[in-house]
DNA sequence: CGAAAATTACGTGTTACCACGTATTTCATA
DNA sequence: TATGAAATACGTGGTAACACGTAATTTTCG
């Protein structure tokens, strides 16, 4: 790894965001070459100049930043990408490993925080941030109970989040309601979910994102 | 009014969004007196220069746009306040009537819709932003279902949204069983909910923003 | 192939939710 | 004070959700 001012691209649709950010970027003295209000933008530029760090907000306008990171890693393309988002997307945890991701921080963090992670990551080393280590630690216990389920069971818990009763979830399945009742009852005894009326329902609402 | 640059301070604890807010309105050539992090910072901050134009996130530490507009009606200070904020806040259309609300901005518009807003209340004209004012269509319509609920009604369909099934409802307000399954019923007619079995907690859970 | 897991299905019983109706009491206010 | 709205409460009947158990069939995989 050279000790040049690593090659940095930066992309987000948020105009404030990405002005705040450009802006300090180019007074840290980094070699800010370039930046994108969305993923295509950002996609071009990175595939144009190889820059050594990409920074990606995850929300963006045709391309999210792990759409990104899933193409670049495919064409083989050795830009460091950094992810940068508002929410804490508690599905992100597993999709770091998988592609090349190098960072991950919340925009909230301060300006420091941003200068530190791109340090890091030149060194090669991934940073994230403290609050998403703990974020991975809780979910990663609530999806060892989500990965007990069986394939029926999810898409059975798939539907009763989007409030189908046990009888359209049957006749869409094409199979008894009584075995979806049976589907019910063990889903709610693998999730460990209290006995209660529509504890089920209010589960699946509850997680819905992650049965996506 | 004068025609003078007006005065501004802005406030956001997101440190990329202040920046990218601060180095803009510095380049336009904007009047800014100062910026805070937080709610604190921002009122403090009014207090003390009173500028024409307060630029603050709702959601910020120690105190809200919200709630910092408050104090400023209750003594008499004419900063016109504009709100900024990421989310599509669909509580806040009422609460703009009452308070001196001047302007409110989604963050991922365009800078010149914020320099446009500037202007606009700087002439006193308040501001609101277009996909704001959509929102505030459907809200109302929603609203005046809501409106219609007596305040018993109201109490039990919060304690829905919580989860409480109508005994623990029943027992908790020291009425009847009974009596709380006629103000489901009555509710659910008021609200023309479809008759599903679960439709009046889904929809207690959809909406319980609204129910605050 | 054989064992384990998954899927399918049913029985029985309890509780919760919902509709529709009736009826009493309380309370604001015209 | 009198009218009406709201809150309270109960009856009846139907559907849905859930628990717990049994069991046949299919799939999966060592």
């Amino acid at each position: 790894m050279t000790k040049t001012t690593p090659s940095i691209i930066i992309a987000d649709d948020h105009p404030l965001l990405l002005k705040g950010l450009s802006d300090f970027l180019i007074e840290k003295g980094f070699n800010l070459l370039g930046s994108g209000k969305d993923g295509r933008e950002a996609y071009n530029l990175i595939i144009q100049n190889e820059p050594d760090i990409a920074i990606l907000d995850i929300q963006m306008p045709y391309m999210s930043g792990l759409e990104i990171a899933q193409k670049c890693k495919s064409i083989d393309i050795e830009t460091k990408i950094v992810l940068i988002t508002l929410h804490k997307e508690k599905e992100l945890y597993q999709k770091a490993q998988e592609l090349n991701l190098f960072g991950y921080i919340l925009k909230e963090f301060a300006l420091e925080e941003i200068e530190n992670c791109i340090k890091t990551v030149t060194d090669g080393v991934p940073f994230f941030s403290e609050k998403i280590k703990e974020l991975i630690g809780v979910v990663l216990m609530e999806d060892n109970d989500l990965k007990t389920l069986t394939p029926s069971e999810k898409k059975i818990l798939k539907l009763i989040a989007q409030d189908k009763t046990n009888k359209e979830i049957a006749s869409q399945l094409f199979i008894s309601y009584r075995t979806v009742e049976k589907h019910r009852s063990n889903i709610i005894t693998k999730l460990n979910i209290e006995p209660k009326t529509n504890s089920l329902l209010i589960w699946a609402k509850e997680h819905h994102e992650k049965l996506l």
